[in-house]
DNA sequence: GTCATCATGTAAGCCGTTACATGATTGC
DNA sequence: GCAATCATGTAACGGCTTACATGATGAC
């Protein structure tokens, strides 16, 4: 989905998405090359991205280099540029992605969707990093859907806390620090409900 | 590792080791069975691991209860009831595992190898969820450890928000919250290893 | 006697990591 | 010319999720 959302704003090749998600937005650590492109093809049989350069648009424009006469050596190496050429497992360069209309409308599905909501704060964080691609009202609702997460999760926290009997002082020490870092959360999240609520208000007045 | 964990600390079977490391020590959201004991049992293959009460224990003791004579119908369900005494596939009830020595060696190890340390948040946070087994020396060098990593991410978010220029307000809200939340990291980092200090100078005098 | 919870497992499928392999481009 | 970085992939392996299947225990 975050591929889908950097697509959604520009069109891109995998190595640059790669570097927008992980170094520009931050929400991976990393991301391997064996994960990336396979993640892109998978995409692409969905229909949910295009190749719009590259692979068979870069190459084939190219003319065949006239060599003029050849000795049966040279005549064997131009054969091998030429298999280079047009073989897809030999020919590298940029391949640009563009997203879809099918892909446009999976991803705002995605963005309104539960999906993975509740467990992963990868899955908001993901989300968020795209919020002004999506309206105002629907960006309202996620930051909602957010708060509410994790005063679902403040609640359970605390049901730790309040068993904590039997842990030790570094285990409840975690416990409330991980309280503690999820109150913080809901303050931050409530500050953007706040702006986005009188931004929206702004606009209707 | 929060297996092993949690079994150096008690003997315990796989559904409750589950319990405590979701609901009393927030490690994970939610480990599903189909991880937990497959888990459980590649631990065991690897001898870090041992069943102690249970299946085979738990099975044997119990004498085939004398019926008396009967019937033909009889004597069959009678049949079917010792298959379910001796086939494994049949006999379920609890399996308590115990972690071997050679188990306790490699969490040992684990907890003061940098494996996974730089990456992944959970890697500290199991890490520190059983801080209070190792000596105070390896506590200090783990926190120390986990604040400068601590550190390089935040001097790493800082560069995201270097190139901030082309990122909406959103992407630059949610790198700003990242980067305060590192540092509340840090400082409760820096807490813990200043008690962790006076705890051993105290020791030392 | 039945429902919830406790308790253990298997099988298919998906997907991420690591390691490997290749080639293009840029700067020194 | 050579190194670093840009750029794209494949193959083996591991392990998690989901769905399925089974059975025990205790409360009402």
């Amino acid at each position: 989905m975050a591929i889908l959302g950097v697509l959604a704003g520009q069109d891109l090749h995998g190595y640059e998405i790669k570097r927008r998600i992980v170094d520009d937005l931050n929400l991976f650590a990393s991301i391997s090359f064996g994960s990336m492109y396979p993640a892109l093809a998978r995409l692409e049989k969905l229909a949910f991205v295009e190749v719009t350069q590259g692979r068979f648009n870069r190459v084939q424009p190219k003319s065949i280099p006239f060599t003029g006469s050849l000795g049966g050596e040279k005549a064997a190496s131009i054969d091998s540029s030429l298999i280079n050429r047009f073989d897809t497992t030999r020919t590298r360069g940029k391949k640009v992605y563009a997203i879809t209309e099918s892909g446009r409308i999976h991803f705002f599905y995605f963005m309104n969707d539960d999906f993975n909501f509740g467990e992963d704060d990868l899955a908001f964080r993901v989300r968020f990093a795209f919020a002004s691609l999506i309206e105002p009202e629907m960006r309202l609702k996620l930051l909602e859907r957010r708060r509410s997460c994790l005063e679902n999760r403040l609640l359970k926290v605390r049901d730790s806390n309040g068993r904590e009997s039997r842990l030790d002082s570094y285990a409840k020490s975690a416990i409330e620090h991980s309280q503690s870092e999820t109150q913080n959360d809901i303050s931050w999240i409530d500050t953007l409900i706040q702006s986005e609520r009188s931004r929206i208000n702004e606009h209707t007045i």
